[in-house]
DNA sequence: AACCTTATCT
DNA sequence: AAGATAAGGT
């Protein structure tokens, strides 16, 4: 008696007892209320498929005799498995049968476990997992779910780090930076983050970390140009330009696009070589690559006007990358 | 959970 | 410097 709430897992859990001999029947049932379970019993296939289709019962778990006169030696089993009501029922079997024929036939046909008779207590306690991998029952609340979440998912993640070669790393030759700048602008240089840019460059192998990072170096870039930018105005002592609201942390579209044009066109936006001419890995986001001055970008240097700094979605990038785009392809 | 950015490592 | 990877954030 004592035992009985000790193992109880919930409230109701509810195990429908199917044999024919009826000593076998009222011990397994007895020792099934022993462990705190409902139980509900029949005597024959026929009746049991009766009480588990009306539902009345709600039965969370089948435990049958393998063998029922009334029916043929799967029959029963088949016939829960058949039937949508009782498709998702855990059943499990129990039977004099020790032999692995036996335990795989029933396997086989959908139960999730074959017991040889005479079944034990400590069997029977343990027969609610199976309503539970079934999803019948949930655990109950004062069992925190989290706590097997987290377990599960350090495996996966160790899983995942396990079969990690070594890639040979990526060189961002000319031709593949320049179809990386085609992409930035034809996104929207504001829009462009790795996932987007990796779709549309496509190019085979490519991998999203390639992006991130290259992604990082140009902004890096950027912010560079600008720095100097800055310096330089300030010894100019030109007029600054009030910082545009919310422009905090990330630089905003309007800021780096002033970045590329004020930049003059710098490494990235710059003369590209000639694809025959261009070394492997030797592309510079610094300052010190040489580039020409184009016509409209000593134009607009000259011009200093207020709304070049503004929001103007980018009319200047866009003659950048035209510019870039008539030279090279 | 996927994705982004920033920091750190080689 | 140029890229990869880790770490931190939404």
């Amino acid at each position: 008696m004592e035992l009985t709430k000790k193992w109880k897992v919930c409230e109701v859990f509810r195990v429908l007892v199917v044999d024919h001999d009826s000593t076998s029947l009222k011990t397994v049932c007895k020792m099934l209320d022993l462990c705190g379970y409902e139980v509900v019993s029949a005597n024959c296939g026929i009746d049991a498929l009766e009480m588990v289709r009306d539902g009345e019962n709600d039965v969370h778990l089948v435990l049958t005799e393998l063998h029922l006169p009334d029916m043929g030696t799967y029959e029963f089993l088949e016939k829960l498995i058949m039937d949508q009501k009782t498709l998702k029922l855990p059943i499990v079997i129990m039977s004099g049968d020790d032999n692995e024929i036996a335990k795989l036939g029933c396997l086989f046909k959908g139960a999730m476990l074959h017991l040889v008779k005479p079944l034990t207590m400590k069997t029977i306690r343990n027969l609610w997992q199976f309503a539970i991998i079934k999803g019948i029952i949930t655990p109950p609340p004062n069992i925190n779910p989290l706590l097997f979440q987290h377990k599960h998912k350090k495996i996966t993640k160790i899983t995942k780090q396990l079969p990690r070669h070594s890639r040979p790393k990526l060189i961002w030759t000319q031709q593949l930076h320049n179809i990386f700048l085609h992409t930035i602008q034809a996104i929207g240089i504001d829009k462009a983050h790795p996932k987007e840019i990796l779709q549309h460059m496509n190019v085979p192998g490519l991998r999203i970390q390639n992006i991130s990072s290259h992604l990082q170096k140009f902004r890096l870039s950027l912010k560079r140009g600008q720095n100097t930018i800055d310096k330089k105005k300030d010894e100019e002592s030109i007029i600054e330009f009030p910082k545009q609201q919310g422009a905090t942390n990330s630089p905003s579209p309007s800021h780096l696009e002033r970045q590329c044009h004020n930049r003059q066109f710098g490494p990235f936006i710059g003369q590209p070589k000639p694809l025959e001419d261009q070394e492997e890995g030797s592309l510079n986001f610094g300052s010190n690559v040489k580039h020409k001055k184009m016509t409209t970008s000593s134009q607009m240097e000259h011009q200093h006007q207020p709304y070049m700094f503004e929001v103007d979605k980018g009319g200047e990038v866009d003659a950048i990358f035209h510019t870039f785009h008539d030279q090279h392809y």
